[in-house]
DNA sequence: TTGGGTGCAAATGTTTTGCAGCGAT
DNA sequence: ATCGCTGCAAAACATTTGCACCCAA
């Protein structure tokens, strides 16, 4: 057998931490440094490609161009903060009804969704609420 | 004053266009050679991004990692084809209660959404019924 | 010895910017 | 003359691929 895959099994734990929901490939590649583990940009590109194709890791697309990494988890929505960037999973509000009535009004066949939402999150709108009381 | 901005009327007429709903810069820039228009990319993308900064278009961005731009109007979803990649515009189907009930569960102000449905769309459905029925 | 994992460098695809010229006011 | 629109070229940016090497079984 080949080596062990210590970049994949680190980027899982990078994933699995709380600290972020969803990380960008450069925000992996950082965060594997500060583990400890210094490595090749294209190598986590690998690990990361891998880790999708075996159904780990889905790979989210924002409106900034960057793909991110999550943990494969039970299907949820996410928020994305506008002040701090962060990308909050979110309950998923779609429910089996609204999705066959979209498919009986037009004729398609829906597979999937993927609600974004955009606002401040929590922490950035009780952080702002906190900085005005302090004026 | 400096010259009539053709480049930004033409992409204009073409995103007016029932043929498809949302382009990219170089399906834009395609479509305006059409019309019979020669443009450089570079003021395909200038003029664009002139017209989403007023407000006309509005960016929108799939899990292709291509931006695609769509006249701007009411507020509106999509469903993206993965057989013939169109972007369909979707009745929005997300209440003014989700939001709140979102928001009130998350401590989140949300100020914009967008749902992206994955499937077939209504055409594509129909031609693959209608191929099947034809052997 | 073999086959996948890794690093390094380079290619790719798309978006973005610098700069000079143009044309209507 | 001025100011924004345009074309051309090059840069920037994130992603992806080619290739050689390395390591555990």
């Amino acid at each position: 057998m080949p080596r062990k895959a210590r970049i994949a099994d680190a980027i899982l734990a990078v994933l699995s931490d709380s600290e972020r929901h969803a990380w960008t490939l450069d925000e992996l590649h950082d965060g594997l440094a500060r583990l400890g583990l210094e490595s090749d940009f294209s190598s986590v590109f690998r690990a990361a490609e891998k880790l999708v194709a075996g159904g780990m890791v889905r790979k989210l697309f924002l409106d900034d161009g960057r793909t991110r990494l999550e943990l494969v988890a039970t299907h949820h929505d996410h928020l994305h903060c506008m002040r701090c960037d962060a990308l909050v999973p979110i309950l998923c509000e779609i429910g089996h009804g609204e999705i066959v009535t979209l498919e009986r009004e037009t004729g398609a066949a829906i597979t999937d969704h993927h609600l974004i939402l955009s606002g401040i999150c929590g922490n950035c709108r009780a952080a702002a609420v906190a900085g005005a009381n302090d004026r």
